[in-house]
DNA sequence: CTAGTTAATTGTAAATTTCAAATAACATTT
DNA sequence: AAATGTTATTTGAAATTTACAATTAACTAG
């Protein structure tokens, strides 16, 4: 027991998206404490004894504290640990990704996001954190309803078309990703519900209950 | 920082996948010290210190110590926490799990190791870290070379077929899958090289660096 | 009532997957 | 040497899915 880990740090860090401009973005944090104080960062935090069931807990803190309310999406990423991460000491942080509809973030909020791909240089391990964050988000995207959890809960298939562009970086047919969209069943129409506009009104979605789930819970 | 946590266990635990008999098994250990001494669990321990880059060092420890040499596929899996999870206190368990080639193991491991359907009852919250990885192991197996990994250096189309049956719980046709792992180009023939019996020579074939790569590695 | 804009559908070609069957290449037995 | 058994590998046609291009639909604004 000797060379076992003695006063480790544990703690959350969280990469939380949101799209502005049709582009996926970051909410970052400007730190309010040593060490990198005034920098931005991923939203972190130090797990607390309470807290004792799952560290998805504590994720649900610190991003509660972010953004006022629980994030529609969130599911565990990848632990980082080691004596070099952080400069306090040892250290394990369990980070979490979050996917947050801007429609229900506040203006500011979603005016200080920052473009995945234009981020600030940030401190500690958080640009490993993002690189993994983005890496499973267009993985996942690839077979799953997830990007539909950055949209609000009701969309249309454009909008959801555009998503899933975005969060995958590729092009991606229309009419065959409305086929196999609706094929999957992972949403369903909004029955006499359209988006309006000086064009063709479309048709509003939501998601069923076939579409992924939260917190990666199977049944 | 009062509620923080302050001396938790920092362990690693190991889901070691291996076929035997044509079945998914995992290879467990007998605990050597309490609590739960003598009972059968998955591999693990502490995270030294020394360790200091990343857990998937204690990870390869324990594997090593378990079966001698390192697992061709090693990838984290989940972070369980929590103050009930362990009878000594609050405790972090950062599991990963292993594919391993039955050739590589001694006929008496090969023997021990136990169908992933039919476990005894395990102790701590093993259940939850099997279940997960058999999960994770069935899903990256329907778009992945992953189950190729659980074979030797040299293998047959069959082989290969029936390891990706028995990986994802599913029949597979053969001829959709020879064509379709040709056409993923994740394996080559050896040239010249057969599997012999009282029948047909099979072609033998290994991964290319099409492949997955091991740790998640990407480029 | 026309132009502009986005939504949604349609049709056809191309590609892929499925399914069933045939053929190939041995070792072993007769 | 020929027949048999066994597994490997290929083939071909049907069914399904996907890609691509174009058309039609439904509104608003001017």
């Amino acid at each position: 027991m000797e060379r076992t880990i003695r006063q480790p740090l544990v703690m959350v860090d969280t990469a939380l998206f949101t799209i502005r401009n049709e582009r996926l973005c970051l909410i970052l944090a400007r730190r309010q404490e040593p060490p990198f104080e005034g920098v931005l960062a991923l939203p972190g935090g130090f797990v607390h004894v309470e807290e004792d069931a799952d560290t998805a807990m504590a994720a649900r803190r610190v991003i509660r504290r972010k953004i006022g309310f629980d994030a529609p999406y969130l599911e565990q990423l990848f632990t980082f640990s080691g004596a070099a991460r952080d400069p306090r000491g040892w250290s394990v942080s369990i980070t979490y990704y979050a996917l947050i509809p801007s429609a229900l973030l506040d203006q500011s909020q979603v005016a200080e996001a920052l473009p995945a791909e234009a981020l600030p240089p940030l401190p500690f391990d958080h640009p490993q954190i993002v690189a993994r964050a983005i890496e499973r988000l267009r993985s996942k995207a690839t077979y799953s309803s997830l990007p539909a959890f950055l949209l609000p809960a009701a969309f249309t298939m454009n909008e959801l078309h555009r998503i899933y562009e975005q969060t995958i970086g590729a092009r991606l047919d229309k009419a065959s990703f409305r086929h196999k969209i609706l094929e999957q069943g992972i949403i369903e129409p909004l029955s006499e519900q359209f988006r309006v506009g000086a064009h063709r009104p479309a048709q509003l979605y939501r998601l069923t209950s076939k579409a992924l789930t939260p917190f990666e819970r199977k049944i």
